[in-house]
RNA sequence: GGCGCUAUCGUCUAACGGUUAGGACGGAGCCCUCUCAAGGCUUAAAUACGGGUUCGAUUCCCGUUAGCGCUACCA
């Protein structure tokens, strides 16, 4: 049974490409019927950030997947330290006490290049006798614990990605990297995979910026003797310029909870992330949960970055949006009914679950977003409709001495008429003819009159919704409204 | 700079040597229609470039170019 971890680091808030990852380690997990740990990877103290953490949990819930084991690596530090050891004492590492380098000055974050293989390690440290380290640490001299990386005992080191196929790349090419720091905290590898060995991770899926890590972290699984994980690394997600997603540069885009509070249903979302990147490769693009877990494997998963597609006017992709359309669609009036009224609530609209029940119908195949619901049936909830321009009621053809006739003809026949949809329809086609006016020049002056605008849901069911007093209420005050025929 | 990864319509992708290079979003047009949607139909739009291998390359190999990643006592 595959154990797979997501291992996301509480220094910002969770993103979108972090999301994704977390949902195909999911649905692999879930495929294969094995177990979902979530890991915190808060081993740089000094970057962690509560809001940060609240972000990503916030987020997680949102996509409502959920994790079968949760674990802090802060919390097992212990662990990474005793393997770190471990590995200085069977001479897989040794102590470097070169002081730590200073920042770079002007912040530029790539050192110049250096020459020859300088950068691969420092040689006084790295041949430095047992002794004199020993004597130098129990002085109380500081020093990062550096893995040996075998460059004269091997030439390569291999592994096999699930999707990126076989991997090797040269020892000579790989630096001596930190284990454990100056201030005796593990660096990334030493946790992860550390952690990833204790906790006994089969499949290691994370995103491709970590393909290249991944020739240390075999170094270190081998030297500890560990059975070595299987590898999935997937494609980046980038922006529309090409670049790396971020906060700074691209802004709410990136939020994983941008997409929540725009009122997108999360399992649309969690489609749309899947389609990034993979493919079920049979032209199916809706896809419930279910079918996302039946039909997830690693073979449909991409090798090239896939873009978000979005601008600064707007920070939703046009296809999540359109799939959040199609998953809105699909849902029964109680499920859309109840994810409507958070944001009819929040727009303060008196709205309650009777209400919202009769008015979901009729706005489930013209919103795209639940918070459309602000903009599509507003009138519903409202008391009084927000002001309009009277020319909106003046139909095709028409003039105010039409529209005159048609609401005068409306106010009759809705005082008497039975209020349910195939007789409102009768009365209302028998009224256009009798006034000899076509259908469309009676109903306009109408929906005008109680939506308070052109586009809205189907007239006679909008009317039955809203009823007769209120109807007969905005008719009444868009005849005042009306300028009085010269 | 070194090393690694990648390259099909604007975007997401399919085609694991032989297709008129398919689908979707978005765009344009038409139909339906009480408006708006939804739905139906039509349409524009792609194999980065150059060499090989092959009877035949989107597909395999090499090179070029471009993009991305790693190159931290970040993860």
């Amino acid at each position: 049974m595959p154990r797979v971890r997501f291992a996301p680091s509480p220094t910002g808030y969770l993103h979108i490409g972090s999301a994704r990852t977390f949902i195909f380690n999911w649905l692999y997990a879930r495929h294969h019927r094995g177990a979902m740990i979530l890991r915190i990877d808060d081993t740089d103290v000094e970057r962690n950030t509560q809001a940060s953490l609240d972000s990503i949990f916030d987020g997680l819930k949102w996509l409502d997947l959920g994790w079968d084991e949760l674990y802090h690596a802060s919390q097992r530090v212990d662990l990474h330290r005793r393997l770190a050891q471990e590995l200085l004492h069977r001479g897989f590492a040794y102590r470097d006490f070169t002081p730590a380098a200073a920042e770079a000055e002007g912040g530029n974050s790539h050192p110049a290049p250096q020459s020859e293989g300088a950068w691969l390690f420092n040689p006084g440290m790295r041949e430095m006798s047992a002794q004199e380290s020993d004597r130098r640490a129990q002085a109380g001299e500081l020093f990062v614990l550096r893995f040996r990386v075998p460059r004269d005992s091997r030439g390569e080191v291999e592994f096999n990605d699930l999707v990126y196929g076989a991997q090797s790349k040269s020892t000579a090419d790989i630096e001596d990297f930190a284990l454990l720091r100056g201030n005796d905290l593990p660096t990334y590898h030493m946790a992860s995979c550390a952690d990833d060995m204790d906790l006994r991770i089969s499949h290691i899926v994370r995103g491709q910026d970590h393909l290249t890590n991944t020739f240390k972290h075999v170094l270190i699984f081998e030297a500890l003797n560990a059975p070595l994980p299987e590898f999935a690394h997937l494609p980046l997600l980038i922006a529309p310029d090409g670049s790396k997603l971020s906060k700074r540069r691209h802004g709410p885009a990136v939020s994983v909870l941008t997409y929540r509070d725009a009122g997108f249903l999360p399992h649309a979302y969690v489609n749309f992330l899947c389609l990034l990147g993979w493919s079920p490769k049979d032209d199916r693009e809706v896809l419930s949960r279910q079918e996302l877990i039946d039909a997830f494997s690693f073979e449909g998963v991409n090798r090239s970055n896939a873009t978000v597609n979005f601008t600064e006017d707007d920070p939703l992709d046009p296809k999540a949006v359109w799939l959040n359309a199609e998953h809105i669609r699909r849902l029964s009036v109680e499920e859309l009914s109840a994810g409507l009224l958070p944001f009819a609530w929040a727009a303060g609209f008196r709205a309650d679950e009777a209400s919202m029940l009769r008015v979901a119908p009729l706005i489930q195949e013209r919103i795209r977003l639940l918070r459309d619901v602000t903009s599509t049936a507003d009138f519903f909830f409202v008391h009084q409709l927000p002001p309009y321009d009277s020319a909106e009621l003046i139909p095709q053809k028409g003039d105010v001495v039409m529209v005159a006739a048609v609401l005068d003809q409306a106010r009759e026949i809705l005082s008497n008429a039975d209020f349910h949809h195939d007789a409102l329809e009768a009365a209302l086609r028998a009224g256009a003819q009798k006034l000899g006016i076509k259908t469309g020049q009676m109903f306009q002056p109408i929906r005008v009159a109680v939506c308070g605008r052109k586009a809205a849901p189907p007239l006679f069911q909008t009317l039955e919704v809203l009823g007769r007093e209120t109807c007969l209420q905005r008719i009444g005050q868009a005849i005042e409204k009306l300028p009085k025929a010269a």
